[in-house]
DNA sequence: CAGTGAGCGAGCTTCCGCTTGACTT
């Protein structure tokens, strides 16, 4: 049979749903993201001439372009189906380009594969939309030259290879701020009071009330001795309650998954780290070989960061519902969630395709961890469609003297969306209160209590806590930083790059990452400021809506970011000449040894280079564990990775992927 | 799984955001 129309998306594994919706007069075939872009050896833009880009097929992608022209080589309609968005547009665009004039073109969107959204798209073909394709180009244009003149910058200054751009940067900073965050708090001491109370004398039953004013004021205790004094002056005081508040809580179900939230809540339920997150989801996304032997897709796209919910599947979530638990887990009306402002909205949130389709019914065709990730997808998107949860709080106020105490207790009354998917993992919330039956005896206002005893206790502030993957992607996302793409890649690369080292889950910054973000920080202050993004979209914004021009954009932003570059290539402080300093000694010359950067990582030198060539390597703190060897471990870098040798090499050659001890401080390089 | 840097100077490193490959035994 032969095709009359073509259909080119994005991904290979929406072709063949959309095949089926369109019938056998189409062919669907897939561009596999885009297919041109800027040269990777050279800047390729011309600032001269408009900034106008230097626009190459992608060396990988040039086999599927040559595919794509022969399989329409004898069709004469072409619809271009990319993503509904930025990128997607200009998909279409450099597609069309590509084709050139032979062929009829058109641009379809759509933003679910359903079979109404399909053929709505396809009775409305239209134009591309050149503003979309501009906005698209200008934040290419605008990454390509803030990447590619802070990069070479650090080759200069600190060491051949580095890198630095728009998203890197930033996410580095937040570790590096972070970090310094914890390394400046103290922690202060304070001390809290607790009364063990019970209504009579005799009566078995206790409960603890927390001290939380004196004299109406917080209250707030230094040091033991003020919680003495306090102790002592409270005993002189008879305890009575003095009011009894009853209040209904209500907690709502959370909206269905983005990517953001979905790597965030499989690492803290399933400690999955954010690239296992998205590799197994991509599995599911593809599609896992069932009983008839049909391979089909049991999520919807893992890349979103829409929470948007097509209607067909919210009444299969309705109907599931109902059925199971019955219509008051229901709501009055489907529960509604809002995408964050930015979004491109380009799919729909992450959900199961078929929601009738229990994790259960599935368990004997998934590995363990898909059956974990699709469980997990499942039951939030479910959950997010039940009736709230009910609760009755109490809180019981009590008087001694000028002393107030306060507890306070919560009573699940209704389940609603908690009886299928659990909030905050380890918070008392809701299936552990569940179980803790209500601890506070009936009492009622003026009556009077007996003290059993006062427990003071010591407490220290915290410091913040430090970034995991999940963490940090969150903090990434808010400031609108990084796309759901690249959240799994922009920690990969500031790992490989060496900026950030990954402990035990969660993230350090190294010296070079510390080193690097100072200099940027210093001399592009606008660019490693969170804000630069979210300036950056307000115009992409008014590019895509055709109220500012891409040029103006670009042109505003040019000559102040070269003028930069240039006053830092002149007074950026050079690590590669200066190094780092440090409080060691050089053996030959005795002059100081400082801290540089070489193609084998950290190691330090002699300030007096080339005069006194003496250098050293830094040791991890740890002794070398051969027997009879007395050696220190190094961290070295090959090109298979990072790992730990001997200061007696060659002699003694012993290797280790990691550290035998834990020594996080020392061994941070 | 392994010896670093300056300078001479050829040729190389690098960005963000779309998407999934698979040269072999």
């Amino acid at each position: 049979m032969t095709k009359t129309k073509a259909v080119i998306v994005e991904s290979p594994a929406k072709s063949k749903t959309i095949n089926k919706i369109l019938g056998s007069d189409y062919v669907v075939l897939a561009s596999m993201g885009h297919i041109i872009d800027l040269p990777k050896s050279k800047m390729g833009i011309d600032a001269t001439n408009d900034f106008k880009p230097e626009f190459i097929v992608i060396p990988e992608r040039r086999k599927y372009l040559a595919k794509l022209k022969k399989e329409t080589k004898n069709i004469k309609k072409i619809y271009l189906a990319a993503d509904p968005d930025r990128e997607g547009e200009a998909i279409s665009w450099h597609l069309k380009n590509a084709f050139g004039k032979s062929k009829k073109i058109y641009r379809v969107s759509f933003d679910e594969i359903t079979a109404s959204a399909v053929k709505k798209a396809f009775g409305n073909p239209h134009d591309i939309d050149m503003h979309l394709v501009h906005a698209q180009q200008t934040r290419r244009i605008l990454d390509r030259l803030v990447g590619y003149s802070l990069s070479p910058l650090l080759w200069k200054k600190v060491t051949r290879g580095l890198s630095a751009g728009r998203v890197q940067s930033v996410a580095v900073r937040f570790v590096v701020d972070k970090e310094a965050q914890i390394k400046k708090f103290k922690p202060e001491e304070y001390w809290g009071i607790e009364a063990n109370l019970r209504k009579n004398e005799g009566e078995r039953r206790s409960f603890m009330a927390k001290l939380e004013k004196i004299d109406k004021k917080e209250a707030y205790i230094k040091n033991e001795k003020e919680a003495k004094k306090i102790e002592e002056d409270i005993k002189r005081n008879t305890f009575i309650v003095s009011k009894i508040k009853e209040g209904k809580k209500m907690r709502s179900p959370q909206a269905p998954f983005t990517t953001s939230k979905l790597q965030q809540d499989a690492f803290n339920k399933l400690h999955f780290q954010v690239n296992r997150t998205m590799r197994i989801a991509q599995t599911l996304y593809e599609g896992v070989e069932l009983k008839n032997k049909d391979t089909i897709g049991l999520i919807t796209y893992m890349r979103t960061d829409s929470v948007r919910v097509s209607n067909e599947a919210l009444d299969a979530a309705k109907s599931y519902i109902l059925k199971k638990y019955g219509p008051e887990y229901y709501p009055q009306k489907p529960n509604v969630y809002k995408s964050k402002k930015s979004a491109q909205e380009a799919h729909e949130s992450i959900r199961p395709t078929v929601p009738l389709r229990h994790p259960d019914s599935l368990k004997e065709f998934l590995a363990p961890d898909q059956f974990k990730l699709y469980e997990l997808i499942w039951k939030r998107f479910i959950s997010s469609q039940m009736s709230r949860a009910a609760y009755s709080v109490t809180t019981v106020e009590v008087e001694a003297g000028k002393y107030l105490f306060r507890t306070s207790g919560t009573k699940l009354i209704f389940d609603g969306f908690t009886v299928l998917y659990s909030l905050s993992n380890g918070s008392l919330e809701d299936s552990e209160r569940r179980k803790e039956p209500w601890k506070v005896p009936v009492l009622s206002e003026g009556e009077e209590l007996n003290l059993i005893k006062l427990f003071p206790s010591q407490h220290f502030t915290k410091p913040p806590a430090r970034y995991s993957d999940a963490t940090l992607v969150k903090a990434l996302e808010e400031a609108g930083i990084g796309r759901p793409s690249t959240y799994a890649p922009i920690i990969y690369t500031i790992i490989t790059r060496n900026y950030v080292k990954r402990i035990k889950g969660y993230l350090y910054p190294t010296q070079l990452g510390e080193v690097t973000t100072e200099l940027l920080v210093k001399h592009f202050p606008k660019i490693l400021d969170a804000g630069f993004t979210a300036k950056l979209e307000n115009e992409l914004d008014g590019i895509e809506e055709g109220a500012i021009d891409r040029l103006t954009v670009l042109k505003a932003f040019y000559s102040p970011f070269m003028h930069s570059v240039d006053e830092a290539k002149k007074n950026m402080k050079s690590i590669k000449r200066e190094g780092i300093k440090t409080d060691k000694i050089c053996p030959k010359c005795g002059k100081a040894m400082i801290i540089k950067w070489g193609r084998r990582g950290r190691f330090l030198s002699c300030s007096d280079f080339p005069k006194c060539r003496h250098a050293e390597s830094i040791t991890a703190g740890v002794k070398c564990p051969e027997p009879s060897c007395g050696g220190d471990l190094i961290e070295r870098r090959s090109k298979r990775g990072v790992f730990y040798g001997c200061t007696n090499y060659p002699k003694c050659t012993f290797t280790s992927r990691s550290l035998p001890k834990e020594k996080i401080e020392e061994t941070k390089q």
